[in-house]
Order: structure tokens, then sequence, then C-alpha cells
DNA sequence: ATATGACCCTGTATACGCTACAGGGTCATA
DNA sequence: TATGACCCTGTAGCGTATACAGGGTCATAT
């Protein structure tokens, strides 16, 4: 057969996935059902192997399975405005910057809490007394 | 009855959380069950609004329920050692810490990406071009 | 007495993004 | 032909809730 014909293993190999996860892909319509071999085993071509690439760098990069479903989308129409794609980076880029400032509000919390603590007994603690209603 | 006895729903407006959400927590042996009335109505009384109210603190901070059993264990035994509530509480604070700076390199990788992004077509796209394998 | 509507009950399904089986089939190599 | 690496499907689990279906209870209004 076809020398450049991969399983899902090589797939996997290649892109550090694990098999589950692609099928997962595939099942949630992410990555295209490739055909199958006579043994009903998984035939990918090399355009397999690009998506997913694809699909693990957007999600190295924090976005989400929805949305790299939409990116996927326009970057199979080339011909398309470029406004669309930049649209869905940026709401990203802003959903990050608004979990760190979160974050960062978090712990100046957890730093004023635990830098209260003696760390005698539990009766006089000052975490547990934080968190205790009055 | 005693006017002292609290319904569901009175602790959940009285802590701001969803009637579903304190069964949850019930069910995941935070919040002791308590007794219940004749027309089988879940009963409260004061312990549980303050065990209740120290849970949604501990979450509003982040702690995940695994820790809050930790701390509403050690919060019960008065004369224990601190130290225990304060690992439990630098622990937190340092995988805080850890989610703030992964998120900033992040946020540095998506702002790259972003500026390059002339807004042209797709074909032309560097958002694209980014996530896609060479 | 009854009707309404607010409240409560249990149990199950859903969300996200996987991961981990169980129980089987296929394929290459010794 | 036997082994072991690989593949298949289907289901359940993680954490932290939220939502809903289908029913029961309770207080108030008429």
């Amino acid at each position: 057969m076809n020398s450049s014909i991969l399983t899902i293993g090589h797939l996997a190999r290649q892109t550090g996935t694990k098999v589950e996860t692609i099928r997962f892909y595939e099942k949630n319509g992410l990555l295209p059902e490739p055909s199958r071999t006579e043994g009903n085993y998984r035939a990918y071509e090399p355009d397999h192997l690009n998506r997913l690439s694809f699909i693990r760098r957007a999600r190295d990069l924090g976005f989400s399975l929805d949305q790299i479903r939409a990116l996927l989308a326009l970057s199979d129409n080339r011909g398309q405005s470029c406004a669309a794609v930049d649209a869905i980076a940026s709401k990203h880029r802003a959903e990050v910057e608004k979990k760190i400032s979160d974050l960062m509000a978090l712990k100046t919390e957890l730093d004023r809490m635990i830098d209260q603590c003696g760390c005698g007994v539990v009766a006089d603690c000052r975490i547990i007394e934080t968190l205790s209603p009055k």
C-alpha cells in the first residue's frame, strides 16, 4: 500500500498525542474520519497529520476545541478575510488576561492570609479564622 | 418547630449557593447530612450554615474540594498544630503562582502572534501560519 | 375545601478535554 | 503457531458544578 499512509499510532507519536485523544478529536468533529484498511484500522494521510499538528499547537496556546473548530474552518477558506481569525485570537487573549488578573487578586488574598499564620494551634490559626464565618 | 431550623433554600440564599450545589456538597462529604422533617425536607441547623460559609469562602479562594475537606477536618481539631493548615494554604498559593506564570508565558506568545496579523486574507494570515505545521 | 405557586425531593444528563479501562480483533515477527 | 505490539468499539471516570424531568409538600388565597 501507499507508503504515506499512517496508522493512528504513527500520528500519535509524531504529534505527541495519545491515541485515545486522536479518536476523541475525530468523534468531536475536529479531525475528519480517515478511510479504513481491510482490517478496519484507521488509515491517515499527510493532511490528517497537518490538521492534528494544527490542533495540538492551538491547544498548547490554550484555545478551546470550539475555537479550534472555528479556526480550522477559517483556515480552510483561504480567500476570506483574516479578521475573524483575529477576533478569535483576541478574544482568547482577553480571557487569558482576565484569568491572570483574577489569579493575581487571589494570590494577594492568599499572601495576606498565610503571612498572618503564626503556626501555633488550630484554635488560634489565622487561616482557619479567615475562612470561618464571624 | 425550632425557629433556628433552616431549609435548603434558606441556606442557599444566605450563602449565595445554588440549592443543587448544597446537595452536591452533601453527597461528596463536605456537608454532613442534616436530619429531615416529616415531609422529608432537609432540616439544617446553624452549624451547617457555618460550615457551608466556610466552604464557600475557601472555594472563592480557589481551594479544591479535597483541600477544603482537609481544612474542615483540621478546623474540627482545634488543639492540633496549625502547620498542616499552613501547608495546605502554601501549596495552594504555589499552584496559583504556577498558573499565573504559565498564563503570562501564554499571553506573551499570543501577543506575538496577534501583533503580526495584518488582517488581510486568511491565506496570508500570520495567526493561521503560526498554528500551521511547517 | 381547593387551587395555586413556591418550594422541596430523587435521579440522571450535561459541560470541558481528555484518560483509562474492558474485551476483543489484526498484524508482523520468531 | 505463538507471542506481543498494535488496533478496534464502547463505556466510565476525573472536578465542580448546573440543569432538568417527574414527582411530592407546604403555605397562602379564594
